[in-house]
DNA sequence: GGGCATAGTAAGTAATCACTTACTTTAGAA
DNA sequence: TTCTAAAGTAAGTGATTACTTACTATGCCC
């Protein structure tokens, strides 16, 4: 009694067992997940993962890999600062979109910390690609208007950080700690007030008077 | 050939058990401790754990009891809070402590993040313990300066997430993403830093003529 | 100094782990 | 239609897992 399965190509295959094994791999860790799991979850025989990755190991390099690989890089932040004549149209627009991506996209960020926290060889790369290009990005759009004098003289890649830092520690409290159990914040509000306090703290008098030149008498 | 161990009492075994299974829990998480690690790292047979705790995971709860046991409350806090005439030594202090805390005590803060990724059911209550009593304090402490005129107009709860944000985040770049391979930072200044781009952003044109009254003219 | 509660251990257990081997099935080119 | 490369699998491997059992050693009180 043979199975009726469907027989699909290698690549698609491998693909499958790579989405699957994200997944999990995102829900409980590397530890935490089973080779049995994941053949499981793409009901395919235990074996055949091992005949498209030599390890477990593999695998997970391969799922962090892809991870890197799927997501679209720099380029619209880049675009998005070169054209910004407000910055607080371009922080506002960039903490929606930090908080959108982290809530659309869980997988990643759990994938990221499991890997930082299991310390895998990896994680560096990971973290580089995801994580340190947009802040460096960040970093130049910020050393440029502190030398237009419309932000304040403080550490460019601190301010970033700072910036960065008050948007992924709401999602890490929400999703991770359970703190939308306890209160929802509406999404649009967060990025907008967390984006007016770090910005109100950067801006000069001059930065300030450029959008209201009311302001100095 | 007997042992020449020592035999202790069997409430310092189990002290010495949790301390040493909260180093590795903390280094490897859950999952990637097996309690015969734990055994030959406190020197005993992995038989004697199981006198102590019924299975791996009630050990995993009396570490965790034990860190939140162990962890001063908020009392400090409170008390700087109470007695605080100026708010910017108050967040600038804060910032080092936090700051100092996570850098110092790296364990509890990984033990925290892998209970939360691994879904435990006591991470709520670590959370609790941990941070959400700190920024409760926070947050009505900010909401006062509110009242005075103090601060802006701004969601309290949302401020204070945005203050330990910055801070918390830092770390983990620094300890958990390898950021300090990359560059050091003088922890000093990233305090006082990250605590005067949020100070500046929250405080109106009367919190900041109370510090300098010259301001206005 | 003898009795005994308990600290401590050696040597297991069944289950599960990552991974292999030896085999069968199927799609597509010839 | 036949042949074959590759997709797919059943049934293992030894090592390791959390946890037990049956035992010995030791400090302490009387």
């Amino acid at each position: 009694m043979p199975r009726a399965r469907t027989r699909i190509s290698g690549e698609d295959r491998r693909r499958q067992i790579i989405d699957v094994a994200l997944e999990l791999f995102a829900r409980q860790g590397f530890k935490g997940t089973t080779t049995r799991q994941i053949a499981q979850h793409a009901r395919v025989n235990e074996a055949l993962i091992f005949r498209h990755f030599p390890h477990k190991e593999a695998l997970y390099w391969a799922v962090i890999a892809d991870k890197c690989r799927k997501t679209r890089g720099c380029e619209e932040l880049q675009k998005k600062l070169e054209g910004a004549e407000d910055p607080r149209e371009v922080f506002t627009w960039l903490a929606g979109e930090v908080l959108r991506r982290n809530r659309e996209d869980t997988g990643r960020s759990r994938l990221l910390l499991y890997s930082a926290l299991e310390n895998h060889r990896l994680s560096q790369r990971f973290f580089r690609t995801h994580i340190a290009g947009y802040y460096e990005l960040l970093a130049d759009y910020i050393r440029a208007r502190i030398r237009d004098g419309v932000f304040r003289d403080v550490d460019p890649a601190l301010a970033a950080r700072g910036f960065l830092g008050m948007l992924f520690y709401h999602f890490l409290i929400q999703e991770l700690f359970g703190g939308k159990r306890y209160h929802h914040f509406d999404p649009e509000k967060v990025g907008a007030t967390l984006a007016d306090i770090w910005l109100e703290g950067m801006l000069t008098a001059n930065g300030r008077s450029a959008r209201k030149p009311a302001q100095t008498p």
